[in-house]
DNA sequence: TTACTATATCAACATATATTGATTTATATG
DNA sequence: CATATAAATCAATATATGTTGATATAGTAA
């Protein structure tokens, strides 16, 4: 129940669901990138990512002070079901705006 | 996105899990039976049957001034693979206490 | 070391949701 | 009609969750 609980509540947020969407259809962001295309500030973002992290849809990979995140993979049965349902919804997505291109944030 | 957020935010209640899982597993229930069964309020369980209902995994057939309450069929794709998981989960289920046996509501 | 960068965490506040007991509604019955 | 019953709704309160700006942490580079 705990578990189960855990995924449904991480995805019970309409910016969490957006955040899957968008990490899914362009692959691996750095939190800097999500920043730029999402419009959302740094603290919001990071608090969002932790909690599909730890409810096991993404993972995180850290390079020096950046962290890319991606859709964790193999997922679970019940979160890879959720994902394609997520992926058939009908949202407007914004462009990946890629701000750390240079190696540096070009925030 | 609305009618995805509503079926999760329906499913983000360990109550209305277990109303679910309960309904499922022991087929049309009144509310005065889940009553004595769950050891719940009437309020209570009014409400979440609501939101369940509402979201699309249950119906209500209303036979006088009783209301009975079962898992709707055919449900939605994706709200039948949340039963399938919502039916493996190791939950204790109390034992059905039907107090509406004898047409009079036994509380 | 110091300064800088990207991310994570914290504190304060606002909003949403759950619980309870009281009230209302709808239906049945005397 | 008046009364009773099962369920729904409401009002008050408590708890949980999201947002923001500030601060802390960890890594990098001078």
């Amino acid at each position: 129940m705990e578990t189960f609980l855990r995924s449904i509540s991480a995805l019970n947020d309409e910016t969490r669901v957006l955040l899957l969407r968008f990490i899914d259809t362009n692959g691996e962001c750095c939190v800097c990138d999500l920043q730029s295309s999402l419009d959302m500030i740094q603290s919001r973002l990071s608090r969002h990512l932790k909690i599909l992290k730890d409810a096991g849809f993404l993972r995180v990979e850290r390079k020096g002070t950046w962290a890319y995140y991606s859709i964790k993979t193999p997922l679970e049965r019940y979160a890879s079901e959720t994902l394609q349902e997520i992926r058939v919804l009908p949202i407007t997505l914004p462009p990946l705006k890629k701000s750390s291109d240079s190696g540096v944030c070009t925030l």
